[in-house]
DNA sequence: CTGAAAGCGCTTACAG
DNA sequence: CTGAAAGCGCTTACAG
């Protein structure tokens, strides 16, 4: 119960209370083992009559860990980021570590700079910081997938998008296509993905067409993209877009166009997320192993974080093909 | 810059470099109107010079405010929040409020616990939080959207479920539906939306019809929920989902049946979010006015930490039909 | 406008 | 195991 003192009550009143020292209170606090049992038990029940709550303000002015990290995203819309954050805490829960996420809204430059000085003990990049803020996060940090730009050593912890995209193209290629286009979009992961989509085309003998120069992945840009090359290109017998957020958007320009997928025309994504799953679009797409990818992260951060000297590591995770109904032989003309 | 001293600077520091009192530098940094020009600008230069960044646990502890504010929310999946975000931060950005987001994931309790006893001076609670945690928030709060329960003494910001989804009902009555089968969920707002459908047929003389109990409101479940209603009433001619998300699953189970949306099936849903645009499924929906939502939340929460012994206010939003292609008159049999 | 002083609520050694 | 002491880096009066 919550006393209704106008005062917040403080180590020193758990301590009168309880008829101990407040240095006793403390170590009872931080989980000590050098306290016996009746008097932890004594210090417990007057935590628990006064409602106290320790001042995580002091305690971290005394020179206590803070135990908060946070995860920088771009945009709260990009689900990549949620696989990510539930392995981060798969491997920091435990040992007590709280973790936010940031978005890099606009005044980003200041919200991250506010929350680096609020005192985390580290940070997992999951953005593309501008190459100036890189610079100046000034705690532990891993970055997660792959950036343009990343803070001064900071490991590295993604996908081998270029592994997971000459999969999915090799899939296309042995289902019969030959006219494919890729819907892309700005950023590092993008950028990856494209250049392995054009290595795969040319590798093939084929001209590689990829449209988009958007930051935005949003399944709106999808469906202008799938626009922009079915109008150019009606002869395509697969798309293949950045990640599923756009081939939903390229799905639905294909309803209107009047085109049924897989019959018409073939369509892939990348992330393997809910909208990909069988209840949903059904898509075949590339399982970007999120989870495991923030259960690394976590732990390079933490062993970072307790072994702050080390030099910087890259862990490159191999992805998955995930094939599903989206995809299937071209129609014979 | 950033300096390489081993030790992070602090105002006496900034104080001896600039050759002013430690007071000065603390009056520069809250923006004392009481400051010579020369004196701050030779204050600024030492900070910018030694790249001193104030503690905020320092200042805390010595009583100044956090400027910190946060919205709690169930789950990032739900994208509901994000323009609730943008609407509360339109107004609080400018006072110098950093606006964070808490998930209430598993140990949830310790994690909302946390982040007020870290010192935020409010919160906009757009989550359904278990009536015991409820109790517990000790900080000025607002609650965004119905919810089954909220904490003591908070405002109330929200939409009108009930004059949103009777709107929507009406348009589907005057389209000549009769026919109609409803996906819900758990939840405040889910509650409300049900109740408000169930009216409406029963007004029109019509048996209500509704599936699904689940917390979740991902698209998977919509999918399962369309088939559920599809199987036992096929006879049905429109379909109103709890949400946007949901809806996107009823549309891909209506496809995988063959029934095309709407010459076969009429297809509504609720939020207005980016799935439900005209480049993705331009869906018939209702519009929660997110954003202005969230403007009247921080403005409730600001005025209640400029003014905390204020008593609790209700601001009902009324929300606003969207009609789009997916509804359209049933076929005539 | 300035400077010395007190104090916010903890944690960390340190002597008992 | 305990208790008194110092100090973390600020902000807030308060006397100049």
């Amino acid at each position: 119960m919550v006393s209704d003192s106008s005062r917040r009550p403080t180590i020193y009143d758990v301590a009168e209370h309880a008829g101990v020292s407040k240095s006793l209170v403390s170590l009872v606090l931080r989980g000590s083992p050098n306290v016996s049992a009746k008097r932890r038990a004594a210090v417990e029940a007057a935590i628990d009559e006064l409602g106290y709550t320790p001042s995580t303000a002091a305690a971290r002015l005394a020179g206590a860990r803070s135990q908060r990290l946070e995860v920088v995203i771009d945009d709260y819309r990009n689900l990549w980021f949620v696989d990510l954050l539930e392995g981060i805490r798969q491997v920091t829960d435990e040992l007590g570590y709280h973790v936010g996420v940031v978005d890099m809204h606009t005044g980003a430059h200041s919200a991250l700079n506010d929350v680096i000085a609020s005192g985390v003990e580290g940070v997992v990049v999951a953005a593309e910081l501008p190459e100036a803020l890189a610079e100046q996060v000034s705690v532990q940090a891993v970055v997660a997938g792959n950036r343009a730009s990343r803070p001064p050593g900071a490991d590295l912890v993604a996908n081998d998008d270029d592994a997971g995209m000459t999969a999915l193209m090799d899939h296309l290629f042995e289902l019969g296509h030959r006219r494919i286009g890729h819907i892309t979009a700005t950023g590092g992961s993008a950028g990856r993905r494209r250049a392995a989509f054009e290595a795969a085309m040319r590798r093939a003998g084929l001209t590689p067409l990829s449209v988009g120069v958007d930051a935005e992945t949003g399944a709106d840009k999808g469906f202008v993209g799938a626009n922009e090359l079915l109008d150019a290109h009606p002869e395509l017998t697969a798309i293949v877009a950045e990640n599923d957020t756009m081939a939903l958007g390229a799905f639905m320009a294909a309803r209107q166009r009047g085109l049924s997928v897989p019959g018409d025309l073939s369509l892939a994504g990348y992330d393997d997320s809910p909208l990909a799953g069988p209840k949903v679009m059904d898509l075949t797409t590339v399982d970007g192993r999120g989870t495991e990818l923030g259960r690394q992260a976590g732990l390079a951060l933490l062993d970072r974080i307790a072994n702050p000297d080390r030099p910087a590591e890259t862990i490159l995770l191999p992805p998955e093909l995930v094939v599903r109904s989206s995809t299937a032989p071209p129609r014979l003309d």
